[in-house]
DNA sequence: ATTAATTATGATAACGATTATCAGTTTCAA
DNA sequence: TTGAAACTGATAATCGTTATCATAATTAAT
């Protein structure tokens, strides 16, 4: 099985909060590994039933939440509907271009704008975290 | 009474999608306007029934979602909870830097950075509409 | 002014996403 | 092995928001 080192992280993760091992988180971390897509709880929760049936939604959400904490994971608010959830350790930090007509996105990066940002923040005196920019527009299929 | 340009598009606004005219959106209106604060539909239902006791919460959502729609207003999502509602008309458009301790945030403003947000979505063939900056961090008061 | 068509309203039910509760189960260190 | 503590699934509860519906208000045509 892949993902030793995302298992890893999770185990330190877990037994540095003192918290216990489980199957189920341990199917929903490898679930949520496997797909690349940005999931909603439900979609994931869906996904894991087929390995684990017994897997209650509530856990999905319980955990979910400890992939963020461990940042495995990061939330992803795209306007109203459902939280998405997508993969952070190991990938690159991104921007979302998404499209008003089709509701797809797709992930961009521009280091000059992370450059300018920290600049912004330096101005107002705070100590900048993390941000989301979110830019939306009409993408190229929808253009035509 | 204040306000004439923004009464004005309203107005206009609601004549020209074939709707009627009422006491109720009026006094919405106005109290939206007379406050600079980022309110929440809630907010905002408390402060207008303070005028007029019998505005419902419904609509006061209705009139939010027609602000929005003749751009007096816009929504505002700072992470989870509920949606904000800022000023539009007349407004500087600007991204927001959100403490991650006291949970205030100012607005800020870097025309270079839009300026690379374009150049980004045209690499990617998007027609920009758009966008939200969200930054996080800590501001002055909370890093002492 | 009267009417008739249409929109607006407030109360509240319904909704979707998420969190809290709780009784029973599992983990794990001693 | 045991016992304290965490974990679980089911589901009730919560929160923000939208839909429904019967009644009221607005408007344009008479």
């Amino acid at each position: 099985m892949a993902f030793e080192e995302e298992q890893k992280i999770f185990d330190s993760f877990v037994r540095d909060k003192g918290l216990k091992h489980s199957g189920q988180r341990k199917d929903i971390l490898l679930t949520f590994l496997k797909t690349e897509k940005h999931l909603t709880a439900d979609e994931l929760h869906a996904l894991v039933k087929k390995k684990n049936p017994a897997v209650g939604i509530a856990t999905v959400y319980r955990t979910l939440r400890l992939l963020c904490e461990c940042r495995l994971s990061s939330e992803l608010r795209l306007g109203n509907g459902a939280v998405r959830y997508e993969h952070f350790y190991g990938h690159e930090h991104h921007d979302h271009l998404i499209c008003v007509k089709c509701g797809n996105f797709i992930e961009v990066m521009d280091p000059e704008i992370e450059k300018l940002q920290e600049r912004l923040a330096k101005k107002e005196d705070f100590r900048l975290q993390g941000h989301k920019l979110l830019m939306y527009g009409v993408c190229r299929k929808c253009k035509q």
